[in-house]
DNA sequence: CTGCCGGCCTGACAAATATCAAGGATCGAT
DNA sequence: ATCGATCCTTGATATTTGTCAGGCCGGCAG
């Protein structure tokens, strides 16, 4: 079987098809490599196509008539994204998307895919899932961004982090674009941290953080 | 026809159903009244039923654990809310539900649907198109929120507002709610309008408002 | 080694927005 | 018409967060 279909069947989103479809989508799909901070799209380009991620990181982001960027999404191998934009009229991206390292990707037909989804409804319902999902995020965002301060939206970005290793973990990303995704501004994010570092909540050595009080992290996070 | 099946034709979301699908929709399908203020559901609460707004104003909205609240959204008739839960495993209203008016909804079952929609691709194309401009409007929102100022998001409301009608409109609900839904306190709405008015860009009396100067409105609303 | 560059931190300051408290308008019910 | 409740507005003040400018540190090329 080859190296592509062995990367979709492990992708949740295309975990219903059989061996036919996902031949079918294979026809269609590219392999592709990003260097570190190169663009993947614009947004506003048209979309003919979606992505999934294989290895690497690539960051989503809206920009302001300003020319400020906020980070909406980092996505991690393993996960795809742009596919939701299929079933709409004339697709253009709603975001833009970057590499934040060398990165590996497989680039899917939309339409192709979209017609192949007629005859697998299963896989429609794991598309609504994923969507519906991905709907809960976002809404969790908006949720987060006004009616939350920045200081509770980093501890509980903190906390989330930490929750699978033991209260110590790395930051998965340059700083600054931590802080684009939790909608604050570098200097405000580092003041942020210091504070928390001060109060003796955390520990931060270069991108190493290491929870000391969980519980005052967790009453500063007002969850 | 029974008067329930004719109001689901009217909804975009059941078009595609035939006969059969839509009597069966029906037979699990509830009518029902609230009155100004009223209830629907809680924040949390085990989402069994999603709805159709026949008439009135329907809010939905997020609670801070501080018990701010944050309007997510303004459902008016003929739109339905709460149906992408269904393809959750256990799914929980992500907001809170409540009347701002006297109004008229029909009320479905999920699980029953669902079922349905596996005889019905059209339907679930239906669907994914419609769960795809919710994502696109969860993002703008991020957007609005996180890249622009209080003042901007104003001033694109009522340039969005008076785009059907020459230039003058009534709003639609109470200004606090309005400002809740744009992500401000009541006080501050207040001053953005006073300010726009003070300076010949809008007229305000009462609910109604008349846009004076397209383009500075637009100057203002940074879009 | 040395100097440069990018990422990060810090301080002083400014701006936007929230908060608190009070007063005024509006509308429906009596 | 009057009363009361609710919604809205306004002013004074506080807080949060952003902006700007400078300095620091670590990695990398020369």
């Amino acid at each position: 079987m080859s190296d592509t279909i062995e990367a979709l069947q492990q992708s949740y989103l295309f975990s219903s098809l059989d061996e036919v479809q996902l031949k079918r989508v294979e026809q269609h799909a590219v392999r592709l490599h990003l260097q570190d901070g190169e663009s993947l799209f614009e947004q506003g380009d048209p979309a003919h196509r979606f992505f999934l991620v294989l290895a690497g990181q690539v960051k989503l982001f809206r920009l302001s008539p300003a020319g400020n960027e906020k980070v909406v999404e980092i996505v991690v191998p393993g996960h795809t994204f742009g596919e939701a934009l299929m079933f709409l009229d004339r697709p253009h991206y709603p975001v833009g998307a970057e590499a934040l390292q060398a990165s590996e990707l497989i680039s899917i037909d939309a339409d192709d895919f979209a017609r192949m989804l007629r005859s697998s409804v299963d896989t429609c319902f794991v598309m609504m899932g994923a969507m519906s999902q991905r709907m809960r995020g976002l809404l969790h965002e908006i949720d987060d961004i006004s009616l939350h301060s920045a200081t509770s939206r980093v501890a509980t970005y903190l906390l989330r982090q930490c929750l699978p290793c033991a209260d110590c973990f790395q930051l998965p990303v340059a700083k600054q674009v931590l802080a684009s995704r939790l909608s604050v501004t570098p200097e405000t994010f580092s003041r942020i941290v210091r504070n928390l570092s001060d109060k003796g909540i955390i520990k931060l050595v270069g991108s190493r953080v290491t929870v000391l009080d969980h519980d005052a992290l967790e009453e500063v996070a007002d969850i």
